[in-house]
DNA sequence: TCCATTTGCGTAAAATATACACATATAATC
DNA sequence: GATTATATGTGTATATTTTACGCAAATGGA
């Protein structure tokens, strides 16, 4: 085993969050060090006894207030010896979603303060946090097309539109309203209540809800929840 | 910085070949160390100065004899602190394809012996090697579907069916010749040389060859590579 | 009451996937 | 040399999926 190995390893964690067609990202203001006063993304070190994902969890919550339970690891950076003015860095990168208004943000250990920063937004943070994020919202995107990964981000009940909204706002892209509607009812994992929601002028939706159960049913059938848009 | 961290990293890298109907992946026999003489996956420790994806080229090298120019980074396992007797080890793996007639096998530093094992025969081997290579056939399954990755498995020159076969053994289930061709050909990434192949009885087969600035240029219009089976 | 707005649903046309059948070119066999 | 076995190369009809729309229903506001 070589004994001289001197390489600290790290976590950094980034959080999407969705509301009124925007997409957001959780960052954390520095409170030591170079970047002391920066925004950027929560994370760090690693401690001996602890898993990878578990430390993840652990610092998103000590920096942001924010508790999941799961996380999705992303990529590891470790290519550039120099990403880290500290040092030799590895760093593990994850990724999750949270409904923002379901969190409430609290700065604590190494962080002054936590904000949602909409994705256009970000811009020169520090380390190669910027990479990260760039590769977290292309994850996003791409699962976005064949998972039903957008729940996570919309209230438990919620009307189509707030769906089919979320998927344009995140890929960027129009989406005709009432194919999107056929596909994803066709997965069969939604869940019709007999609530409607009225917001405004119109005629009220009615609202849905995601049944997990349903979903996994429909897994091991083989139902492949690929979205194809024009 | 927190001085007290004693975790290793490391390197894993799973490589696979095909020939004749037959995936393989590549193993190497230890040198040293609790596993001394057992068949395992080649790796090793990074090197302070050194990049992880440097890392895992040349630990590849250096124990198999096997010079790839890329490596694609898997998942990097960290979860279970005692995944490694020695201590806290996390590595990060990586996998690959060559074509295994274009490599000589040569044993080096840290492994007395080099190998290439069908996917099938593998098992039992030491740490979580189980798991990485189980990561790596899922990404080269699941790659194969909406990649052309398979042509770093075969010859330069090859006939159609050398890649139906390939992807036959890979996913493991039949594929129809004809719609297969029609599909990849209206890919239009493979170019058709002049060149015939007979082995054996049967119709010779004219010979193909991947065609990458072809492969680019259908990349930036926007092609879909998915292929689906019946 | 009329209008603007949003939801909910259906259907025709186009594109794609699937299921097949047969001709062609070679080696092996008689 | 004729016949047979074997693998390659191409076409076409049918089923399924995607795409492009039009219009009715239910609400708030003017």
């Amino acid at each position: 085993m070589d004994l001289k190995q001197d390489i600290k390893l790290a976590v950094d964690i980034v959080i999407f969050g969705y509301e009124e067609r925007q997409l957001f990202v959780l960052l954390i203001k520095q409170k030591y060090g170079k970047y002391k006063g920066r925004w950027l993304l929560p994370g760090g070190f690693v401690k001996n006894k602890e898993g990878l994902k578990a430390a993840a969890i652990r610092e998103l919550k000590e920096e942001s207030g924010v508790v999941v339970d799961d996380l999705e690891q992303l990529f590891t950076f470790g290519d550039d010896v120099k990403r880290d003015h500290r040092g030799r860095v590895v760093t593990v990168s994850y990724f999750g979603t949270v409904k923002p208004s379901s969190m409430k943000l609290k700065a604590a250990t190494d962080s002054i303060d936590a904000k949602w920063f909409t994705i256009e937004s970000i811009s020169d943070l520090p380390y190669d946090h910027n990479q990260i994020v760039e590769t977290a919202f292309n994850r996003l995107k791409s699962k976005l097309n064949y998972q039903p990964i957008g729940f996570n981000l919309l209230s438990k009940k919620f009307p189509f539109s707030d769906l089919e909204n979320l998927y344009m706002t995140i890929l960027q892209s129009p989406i005709d309203r009432r194919n999107f509607r056929k596909k994803i009812l066709s997965f069969d994992f939604l869940e019709e209540t007999d609530e409607l929601l009225s917001k405004g002028s119109g005629r009220p939706a009615t609202l849905f809800k995601f049944n997990k159960k349903k979903y996994q049913s429909s897994l091991k059938r083989g139902i492949n929840f690929e979205i194809k848009f024009a």
